[in-house]
DNA sequence: TATCTATACTTGTATAGACAAGTAGTAGCC
DNA sequence: GGCTACTACTTGTCTATACAAGTATAGATA
């Protein structure tokens, strides 16, 4: 599980020194990195070891390299949009109905093997499990249950999600550095169904999102909604290539 | 603008082959790949280039290399990133499947009000349509339906896209600079369910999707299938707060 | 002034060799 | 049988070198 073992490789410590100078705002878009060789030299490496270290910061996207030019800081790609976390009440409200919700549960919950492996969590320590329901004009529109890592919000539990919804609440105290989204289409089971007034042959747009906050999973959640639609637009800045 | 200016790598040869054997089925998740010293045997390359290739086919996510065991195919992962755009091929090469399709139509038309607008074309003016259906196996499992730019690909109609998939075609005669995805829930219109061999009830994810390319809309597009999902993950820069 | 040219520097690709480190199997030993 | 040591093979890292190819600049030339 863990990985350094290995002494740290000498072509990381290139990686890391120039992604800290550009972190700390010491190399700023577009000012020129040093030239393989400079670096070479630099940390009494050969221009392949150089080479190595560039080009992956190259992959990662965090600088250019133009041949017979030189590398320079990459611009921040502006695509976090691509992954922004709406809330549904922003979502409800633009579309210009009326937002209120209801929770179904909140309770703190001992994890099961299946939420501990999503979560990497030890089965049987304590975490939150919440379920709300959201609704426009009194009618529900989207069922969503989240379980929580007790580590990055301790106060969860308090929270009177009537007035901040679920979302809110955790963007505020805990933020996102990585989100990874699986959308598909679903069957809306019973217990849920009852909730959203549907009938059973309506197809429902399923979302489940788990979220990383201070290097641990913080989030892992699961947000059901009949006729809802997600838009993702985009530029690419990689070769999109094949 | 263009890029193969350059006699094509030889660890992009590498790559390429690679590729191939696992798009044609010829080499199925967890089979071994060959060593690097077999590959660089093979192509008459030195190790080190065997290296970048496998190297960068690991980055891609497409093998997993296993320090003192060896290299092998990466397994299944049903989720399609959305961002780049993925061939169904390759999809359903990664599940273990085998790809083959079916042109159901591919012709020019006139531009009728609606896809005017939405693809920025003058009512009236040409357009090609294409309409694929993607099996697996021999069954049916995406319906894929085509607006093209003929500005973008004017030799759109003269492709076999039995040989190569729309999708791959016009990834190679036309980069994409810009996406949008729209995502939904859908019922499957009879005409596409009996395509599908589904019920009628079956949720079906049904992508929407525009490119970009050279400054304008080049493809307008729609795919439905039931039983897919897609996945999305990223990090977020910093201040994507709030 | 405008244009060509030589040069210096850059990145891109490739080679041949080296040693480290991890794994699996085999042979031999107790 | 169970253990250890050895071997063969794998990937991971690194070096020193080489040539190709793209760019920018200064200087010479027309």
């Amino acid at each position: 599980m863990e990985k350094p073992a290995r002494p740290r490789a000498l072509y990381e410590q290139i990686k890391q020194q120039i992604t800290r100078e550009i972190d700390a705002g010491r190399l700023k878009p577009d000012d020129k990195v040093p030239s393989e060789t400079r670096l070479a030299k630099a940390f009494k490496a050969s221009r392949m070891t150089a080479n190595r270290a560039l080009k992956e910061l190259t992959e990662e996207g965090r600088i250019i390299r133009i041949q017979g030019v030189g590398t320079f800081v990459a611009r921040p790609k502006p695509d976090a949009a691509l992954l922004e976390i709406r809330s549904i009440a922003r979502e409800i409200a633009d579309w210009g109905g009326i937002h209120s919700c209801e929770v179904l549960l909140l309770a703190k919950e001992t994890v099961t093997p299946d939420i501990g492996e999503k979560m990497d969590l030890a089965p049987g320590t304590d975490l939150f499990h919440s379920i709300v329901l959201h609704k426009d004009r009194g009618v529900g529109v989207q069922y969503s249950e989240r379980f929580i890592n007790p580590a990055v919000a301790p106060d969860y539990l308090a929270q009177d999600f009537v007035q901040i919804t679920p979302s809110d609440y955790l963007l505020q105290v805990a933020p996102v550095q990585e989100a990874e989204h699986v959308i598909e289409a679903v069957r809306c089971p019973f217990h849920v169904r009852s909730h959203l007034q549907i009938s059973a042959a309506e197809p429902c747009l399923c979302l489940t999102r788990r979220t990383w906050s201070f290097d641990r999973v913080a989030t892992f959640s699961t947000m059901i909604s009949p006729g809802f639609r997600y838009k993702l637009k985009g530029k690419f800045n990689k070769r999109v290539s094949q």
